[in-house]
DNA sequence: CACTGGCACTCTTCGCACGCGAGTGCCAGA
DNA sequence: TCTGGCACTCGCGTGCGAAGAGTGCCAGTG
């Protein structure tokens, strides 16, 4: 329903407006742009597309910038992702693969995102309920006291105390050890519930009460609130934010440190490519003048976690894509060697 | 060599300018505090200050602010560390007590920190160099692939993967456990190096080169650069800071993101109690307009690790130093108890 | 000798008027 | 449908003057 030329007006004022930082009016954006026409007759593109809800002005007489429906329209359908570089593609690789454990990996993905769109970086670790089981190990710290360790097909680790009810000897432990982890290793982690709830029985009943202990605590791990951690990095890069941003930066740091907003965030992401979200699009209140690309990331063809990147709205979106598109990319793939 | 009164003069000023934000006069300050004297009195005192470089004004005519000369001798000589009231205590035993591992505490604390000083918190994890060995697993996970557990006596948990040269028999492999745990569980992380030195002699020489890899691995995780992990927390505050924060935000939240940075400066703090580290004593440039008030906490007698805040130099240095020794002491105790 | 009151001086801040320039909307004409 | 022209609106920077806060200095007093 808008003319493609007036499409390449709304494409011309994201570009311009990404770029500068300052509002773009008629004049400047023929002398940018070949558009083959005159001020006036963009004016009126503009007056339409205002009009429309796509852009606005921030006070009489200065020029336009794209609301937030404008730099959806803009994501949606004038800009592609911009793929990186083959350089750039070199670097990223080299730059994950000296990481020596999965928290390494986290904070050099962190740093290698923030680093490549500067701006602030959010990575989650790999989901636990969407991973496999590697191997249950339980140690003997004391006579009444176990040490559960989980650890997951991603290279993750979780640990837990269990205080038993009774004493529980060497040979209980060995035999607890080895049944669950034939039960449950290579198995994922939503079906272990399942798996192991017939457990006790197999014991002997002075044992029953430390064994049901061991499972529950077990259990407890996979729910869905403890299990989720992410790392944030990069938030030095919210000053390039805008000349205002005593007020802008307040609510987004504050945002940032609620790990359960972010989660919950990145959770809403469903689709399988990148998504963006621009500003209102954010349910969060503090993030409503950021937009928030996102992509999730696995070491199968599966996606067990999301990264992405907190901005401006007014950002580069087609290179913001793009890096945060090959990052997620190499991340798999060091995940799955690992 | 300042008399009484002008020290209580420059008490008064820090006070006051860190309660208000702004240059303090002669006419407010005896306003605001009974020093039984004339405001001219006061500026012959201020003049003394100045002189002696405790105090500036920002441009002429203006109030005065402490320096940072100043602020050190306030907090050297002029006022003590301010108590938690019996409330703030048990709120902070409460908020820590629900901590399940020990992510969770330092979390925790790094959140409760933040909270309490409206300010920066920074946690460094439990140090292995110096803590002791709970406990060493090995996991084999593929016939030439093994996974090393480390766990402290503070909960901490480190785990590395090791390829190995040759296949490792199950029956080696427990053999390796069992020598490792008899020799290292129990000392010092520091001790570990000697103590291991000659094992790989007890081994069939087909073994040795596995069992070489698994202890350079496992030292390589006890070399101080890897081994140093801390959390941040409570950045939102630093929008508190000032009116012309731009300038200032950048560089601390900069330096805040360079670990290396924060870690060599927890480090540098030996004092047995509480550290204060004020403006430009901060080796770091960034961090040249804020106040680091750290301690050490640990779960015995010893401190096994530091946590701390950064604000402006324009602090409530007793209020912060108060709160971060109790924290610190409460962190200890949960960690003793786990 | 230390303290006090008074006074002149210095700067910053704020309000206000003014002019400039960028940008717009609208209209008549090609 | 596009274009050039024109009047209009506002935000922004500048300059000036008044107000206010704070200082330094000095002479006077107990």
């Amino acid at each position: 329903m808008l003319s493609e030329r007036r499409l390449q007006v709304l494409r011309a004022i994201v570009q311009d407006y990404v770029g500068t930082e300052e509002p773009v009016g008629s004049k400047a954006l023929t002398e940018r742009h070949r558009l083959g026409v005159s001020p006036a007759t963009v004016r009126n593109d503009m007056a339409a597309l205002e009009e429309e809800g796509y852009i606005a002005q921030p006070h009489t007489s200065a020029g336009r910038i794209p609301t937030d429906k404008g730099y959806r329209l803009f994501v949606d359908k004038l800009a592609g992702v911009k793929p990186m570089t083959a350089p750039e593609r070199r670097a990223i690789q080299n730059f994950l693969e000296g990481a020596v454990d999965l928290d390494d990996v986290v904070a050099r993905t962190v740093r290698l995102l923030a680093q490549l769109t500067r701006q602030v970086a959010v990575v989650q670790y790999p989901s636990l309920t969407r991973s496999t089981v590697r191997h249950v190990e339980l140690l003997s710290l004391a006579p009444a006291r176990l040490m559960l360790v989980l650890i997951t097909d991603t290279g993750r680790v979780e640990q837990r105390m269990v205080d038993c009810p009774a004493p529980f000897g060497e040979t209980s432990l060995a035999d607890l050890r080895a049944r669950l982890n034939s039960r449950v290793a290579g198995r994922r982690f939503t079906d272990v519930p399942n798996l192991v709830e017939d457990l006790p029985e197999a014991f002997e009943a002075e044992d029953r009460g430390t064994v049901s202990t061991v499972l529950s605590t077990l259990l407890e791990t996979l729910v869905e609130e403890n299990e989720e951690r992410l790392m944030i990095g990069g938030t030095a890069n919210l000053t390039r934010f805008g000349h205002d941003f005593p007020l802008t930066i307040r609510p987004v740091l504050e945002a940032l440190e609620e790990q359960v907003v972010l989660l919950k965030l990145l959770g809403e992401a469903k689709d399988p490519g990148v998504t963006v979200r621009i500003g209102h699009e954010n349910a969060h209140e503090g993030l409503n003048s950021t937009s928030v690309v996102s992509v999730g990331y696995g070491s199968g063809g599966e996606a067990v976690a999301k990264l992405g990147v907190v901005g401006p709205t007014r950002m580069d979106y087609p290179g913001t894509m793009g890096a945060v598109r090959a990052v997620a990319r190499y991340v798999g793939q060091i995940l799955a060697e690992s």
